[in-house]
DNA sequence: AATACCCACAACCGCATCTTT
DNA sequence: CAAAGATGCGGTTGTGGGTAT
């Protein structure tokens, strides 16, 4: 235990845990900078935030990932590569650090000897290679937005699903007319729509293939004041169930 | 029994992005 | 519009427990 600056650092301690619990019991998540003030806890905010979102939050889902769990995390994986929140909100009650550690623990193995079989039996199945992944990064308007001072009518939280990705998405989106996808700026209706054609068949070609769009001219931004834009780009996610 | 090694997971750090003033 | 602060993310490291030698 390491305690720099006043501030204490390393694992938690169960009575630090109750305090945090307390806290978040009283005034709900979020306000951060307020936590270790209110709860009397001697650690930064980041280090609450943490401990609460992966550790102590009741909806954490503690037991051993099934099968299918395992599944979804490497069909999504191989979709999104690390974006691990993203996978994790389509894992109820698994957080991006489980899903993280799992992945650097069992999957990535796993991942590793396919491909080395892959070689071996000079058979190469179609994989999405490193700098052809997609890379959502999530987005908040605020109230204070210029998105929102125009006409534009975005609810605050937009929640599409019951869940954050596609959420993270839509706002991903409605950042800004040509939005940075990570590493290569892809136009966002067709990031949708490749997303959309996951649903009947996952063609990782076809995925990567998006990158190569910056090569040519980038699409206009569509009309987010036609809800319709909304309701059709950015509502389900959840093909991704159905991916191969 | 002692030591080395591996695994799982908690926690920290740096950075990018968003929000507020 | 800029600066400062807040938030969230991914990469990495630290640590404790279990197993092999």
């Amino acid at each position: 235990m390491e305690n720099t600056g006043g501030v204490r650092k390393g694992a938690w301690t169960y009575k630090e845990d109750e305090l945090l619990k307390a806290c978040i019991n009283t005034y709900g998540e979020g306000k951060w900078n307020l936590v270790p003030q209110r709860s009397g806890l001697n650690r930064c905010r980041k280090s609450c935030r943490l401990r609460w979102l992966n550790y102590l939050s009741p909806n954490i889902n503690r037991g051993r990932f099934s099968e299918d769990e395992e599944d979804l995390i490497l069909r999504l994986h191989k979709l999104l590569g690390n974006r691990w929140s993203l996978i994790a909100g389509r894992l109820p009650g698994r957080t991006a650090n489980d899903v993280k550690n799992y992945w650097h623990t069992n999957l990535a193995k796993k991942v590793v000897s396919e491909k080395e079989e892959e070689k071996e039996n000079d058979k190469p199945k179609e994989t999405m290679k490193a700098h052809e992944v997609i890379k959502p990064r999530p987005i908040t308007l605020s109230s204070h937005s210029n998105w929102l001072k125009g006409k534009n009518s975005i609810p605050r939280d937009l929640d599409y699903s019951e869940n954050m990705a596609s959420n993270q998405i839509g706002r991903e989106c409605a950042s800004t007319s040509k939005p940075d996808l990570g590493n290569a700026p892809i136009p966002c209706e067709m990031w949708c729509d490749s997303l959309w054609n996951l649903g009947e068949h996952v063609d990782s070609e076809k995925i990567g293939s998006c990158s190569s769009l910056q090569e040519e001219n980038l699409m206009e931004f569509p009309n987010v004041d036609d809800d319709s834009f909304w309701d059709f780009n950015l509502c389900d996610l959840n093909s991704l169930w159905d991916l191969p």
